[in-house]
RNA sequence: GGCAAGGUAGCUCAGUUGGUUAGAGCACAGCACUCAUAAUGCUGGGGUCGGCGGUUCAAAUCCGCCCCUUGCUACCA
């Protein structure tokens, strides 16, 4: 059934150059190379390119933390993330960087476009600023106590324990994550881009189809919320592209990550003579698809769009969001050894069984997906060894030690005309089912349906016996006949089989069938099944235990390895050193937990009455996900005595009480020893 | 607290517009086979389809409430 060409490029989300892939990257990079693959296997012209994205000040830190250049630091780490990308047979056509010439260029273009057509304006923000190191800090690079609940070591944004949101200003005794300095407040003018200015445009873009409906409805609470000017400028030093006509503001990391894109495509063209600006024009009649994770759709369903559109380039065909990848169940841990490197993977297992595992997993939606590695090794073994690989390694000796390796055609190992044709027809209608899930990107329907028509071939081989067959002279033909319909299908699997294991099924089209090159969908045409086949060589090697092991173990040691201790110390270094005069201004009070209650509008606090032997305090506590209010009524515990009274939603804190412990259920309330009394000091 | 997605056999998941004894793969048990780097086939055990209530001749499937998980979000909603 040929189909028309289409024309395509599409994208992976670009991985950030200060660290290495790891399996939770290469869920995207592996879902879109299948879908590239199959693409390119039905014919058409399909381009895929993705690059390093480079700049920003993590980079620029990291850096310097090194001791090296911004530009040697992402050379070394763009060299390890193409090694990692190629060992796992992720085929970009084309693998770039965001600090390169092609996005400067680009990059301008855009700004400039966007600026002329009114829809940059600039203000001036006040900004944490780091005097020591001489620079504005990012939120996450500014540390602190909550302003709400009072936690230590928070960063500049939200707070870990109590979930609060914040600027950076507000924090309590903030710190430089940079220098340790305490950051003071600083005026700098802006760039914005009008977000708002595309709401219309947005609005329909948004709901035309080219997002996943989860998508579409996501984005409809943040219209609700209202758009908001986005801030695309950073002030130097800045790892990153200067601004046109406004000397020492740098393009944020994510205006010209995106762009990078085109300027991966643009390299692409300018290597292959293909013509750049076709495929961007607005009216282009080729396609465009991102790929990305579902933490970063608010960048490319919303900025993007509108950058596109107010630049007068052509808009996506549509972007496909997944969901993220967890590890037994439970996000990827260093400790348990469940945050595993690429690297880390390729040093004791095949990458094609990552590439199938996945496959048998991802469908359309943007779910997380679970690695769960013991269903990884049982799924693995079974479906790629067990069942497919094992129907060649099976039924290849017969035809190579009793016909000399020649294969009988689809008219020849059928009976009749007839029964060709209902058999050939059987192939086409599995083919266009299989074909229709990979383009849906429903992967996993497409493995399911794969390995039922794998269960059938080899239903079929245990029928006919072909083993007894060859024991039988009299049976030769027909012999000939059963094993040339199972290689048959062997074939045919191979060729569904090919956008997700291109290494096993490269090595099945060449040296079994002694094919030039690995499939193409147009080999499901029965006149192209070849005439003889090669000795088997053995494809596929099971997953031993231990080796899952082994990987887990090394992901732990890999931590080890880094220097940083484990547990809580690492979590939270000790802090700066205090002197006596600091210790002495905390009152810490011994205090009797009169009466505990839930806060029923908030998810975390408990609302304790504090008796200190004279007079009561009102304290909330973020501990409602550990404590239950009876279980604590009653008991001494400690409590600041002498903090700054805070207003919350819910009434006043006059105070806090201790606790320590990461969160969540793990929270732990200190409680003296027997004999304290509600209103001694601690010290 | 709000929004979203989930909660189906030990594990990973299918279950279309409600319709006969709820399915698959893996795991487990038994049998068969010996062509295959123990790979395959057949048979079987195993599920209160998160809970409660409702609509219906009929609900895993529709409605309501509740519980749990995950993600996003929280000045106000």
């Amino acid at each position: 059934m040929p189909q028309p060409k289409r024309t395509m490029l599409v994208t992976s989300a670009l991985p950030y150059a200060n660290g290495p892939i790891h399996l939770g990257h290469l869920v995207e990079y592996i879902q879109t190379d299948i879908w590239v693959r199959f693409q390119k296997m039905r014919g058409h012209d399909c381009v895929y390119v993705c690059a390093d994205d480079a700049h920003g000040t993590p980079i620029m830190l990291r850096a310097q933390q090194e001791g090296i250049d911004p530009e040697t630091l992402i050379a070394r780490v763009a060299e390890e993330h193409r090694a990692d990308f190629a060992e796992f047979r992720i085929g970009f056509d084309n693998y770039h960087s965001t600090h390169s010439d092609e996005n400067r260029v680009l990059s301008e273009l855009i700004y400039t476009r966007l600026r002329d057509a009114g829809h940059v304006e600039t203000a001036t923000i006040t900004q944490a600023y780091d005097p020591e190191k001489a620079m504005f800090l990012p939120d996450r690079f500014i540390k602190g106590e909550c302003p709400r609940c009072g936690a230590a070591d928070q960063y500049g944004d939200s707070c870990e324990v109590c979930g609060a949101t914040y600027s950076p200003t507000e924090l309590k005794n903030p710190v430089s994550a940079v220098s340790g300095a305490t950051p003071v407040e600083k005026e700098s003018l802006h760039y914005f881009f009008r977000l708002a200015d595309f709401e219309d445009m947005l609005r329909d873009w948004t709901t035309a189809g080219h997002l996943q409906h989860e998508v579409s409805n996501k984005l409809g609470e943040w219209f609700e919320h209202g758009l908001r000017n986005w801030d695309i400028s950073r002030d130097a030093p800045y790892f990153g592209f200067e601004i046109p006509d406004a000397p020492g503001k740098y393009f944020y990391v994510w205006l010209d990550a995106p762009i990078g894109y085109l300027a991966s495509f643009k390299q692409y063209c300018e290597r292959t003579g293909r013509d750049f600006d076709s495929w961007l024009k607005p009216d282009s009649d080729t396609e465009l698809y991102h790929f990305i994770g579902k933490d970063i759709i608010y960048f490319h369903a919303l900025f993007w769009p509108a950058m596109l559109s107010g630049a007068q380039l052509r808009t996506p065909t549509a972007i496909f969001a997944h969901g993220f990848l967890t590890v037994n169940g439970q996000k990827m841990s260093k400790s348990r050894g469940t945050f595993i490197k690429a690297r880390t993977y390729l040093d004791h297992l095949e990458p094609e069984y990552l590439r199938y595992y996945f496959a048998a997993k991802l469908d359309s939606s943007v779910g997380d997906i679970d690695l769960n590695l013991e269903d990884f090794t049982q799924r693995v073994n079974s479906d790629v060894v067990g069942k497919y690989v094992n129907i060649a390694s099976r039924t290849a000796n017969f035809i190579v030690k009793q016909f000399d390796g020649e294969l009988l055609g689809v008219d020849a190992f059928c009976d009749d005309a007839a029964a060709a044709d209902a058999y050939m027809d059987g192939v086409r209608g599995t083919a266009f089912t299989i074909a229709e899930h990979f383009e849906a990107r429903e992967y996993s329907q497409a493995m399911r349906r794969i390995m039922e028509y794998a269960d059938q071939i080899n239903q079929y081989f245990d029928e006919q016996e072909p083993w007894k067959l060859a024991k039988d002279p009299a049976q030769t033909q027909r012999l000939h006949k059963v094993c040339s319909r199972i290689l048959h299908g062997f074939h045919t699997l191979s060729i569904f089989l090919a956008p997700v294991l291109p290494g096993i099924t490269a090595r099945v089209a060449t040296e079994l069938f002694g094919l030039a090159q690995n499939f193409t969908w147009n080999d499901l045409d029965k006149a192209r099944f070849p005439t003889r086949i090669n000795r088997f060589k053995h494809l596929a090697q099971r997953i031993e235990a231990d080796k899952v092991q082994a990987m887990t173990d090394a992901s732990k040691e890999d931590l080890a390895a880094a220097g940083a201790p484990t547990g809580p110390l690492a979590a939270e270094p000790i802090a700066d050193t205090i002197g006596f005069d600091d210790f002495v201004k905390l009152d810490l009070r011994i205090a009797r937990i009169a009466k505990a209650e839930a806060v029923p509008e908030a998810d975390k606090l408990l609302r304790l009455t504090l008796d200190l032997g004279g007079e009561t305090r009102n304290v909330f506590a973020g501990i409602k996900s550990a404590y239950r209010p009876e279980d604590l009524e009653g008991k001494l515990t400690v409590m600041v005595a002498n903090l700054a009274p805070r207003k919350m939603r819910f009434g006043v804190s006059e105070g806090m009480v201790l606790a320590a412990g990461p969160g969540g259920k793990d929270l732990y309330i200190l409680e003296p020893h027997q004999g304290a009394q509600p209103g001694m000091r601690v010290k």
